[in-house]
DNA sequence: CCACTACATTGACGGTCGTCGATGCAGACA
DNA sequence: TGTCTGCATCGACGACCGTCAATGTAGTGG
């Protein structure tokens, strides 16, 4: 069976164009994972937040400051802050009236550790 | 000048909330395009594609077999690889007949890099 | 109990995104 | 030149996203 057999994958011009690429080493639940990870930065207002919460003092920044810093409703702030929490990026914590976030510094390395 | 200055910034009930959140050190500049480079991770097709090309053979993966990797039709897949070419996450060169891609190893670090 | 503050949630609206079929275009080969 | 293949672009459609006003909720203090 060796010469005639005409497997001929690709079925195309001259050669094929290039090695079959061997098989994914990233799962589907963990390329969904990244991207939900970095969909949460995937915007201007995000990434200011995350960055204003990462450089505050260890205990934490509350929500007022912050709605003065990006210059947007606080419905608006406080919807971004959601999806940053509900990407693990950032903590909250109730401390009287005011709420305080701080950053997941693990979550966010592990992200960081994700761009191969 | 030391007490009883009672400056009462945030007119509020025990104490301020916490200190008035030093300057940015991010410009909106800056943000703009982290937060355009983290939107071109933020679909797992696109996190699926750039694994795939970051992992290939040095000398590129062609479109053909990346259609075939992540089951989307093959205008999705070229209009994903225009997102990640415009973000700079990925080249892409002309050889025959085929469209090869690479991944932009500088500019991923770089995007790694921000993630502070 | 009531008024006030800090923050979350809801509902709605306009804009953007992911997807695909149809089409266009360039290179390879006869 | 004509045809075929690989890839990009276009046009359209449904879904999702960012935004804010209005409203809800929990904690504080009188």
């Amino acid at each position: 069976m060796a010469a005639k057999t005409t497997i001929k994958v690709r079925s195309a011009a001259s050669t094929a164009c290039c090695a079959p690429l061997g098989a994914p080493d990233l799962s589907d639940a963990d390329v969904a994972m990244l991207a939900q990870g970095f969909a949460a930065l995937a915007d201007p207002v995000r990434v200011r937040l995350l960055n204003l919460v990462a450089n505050a003092p260890a205990d934490g920044v509350c929500v007022c400051d912050l709605v003065e810093s990006v210059e947007r409703s606080q419905p608006t702030v406080s919807h971004h802050l959601k999806i940053l929490r509900d990407a693990g990026l950032v903590d909250s914590e109730r401390r009287g009236t005011w709420m305080y976030y701080r950053p997941d510094r693990v979550a966010i390395a592990a992200l960081r550790a994700s761009i191969m």
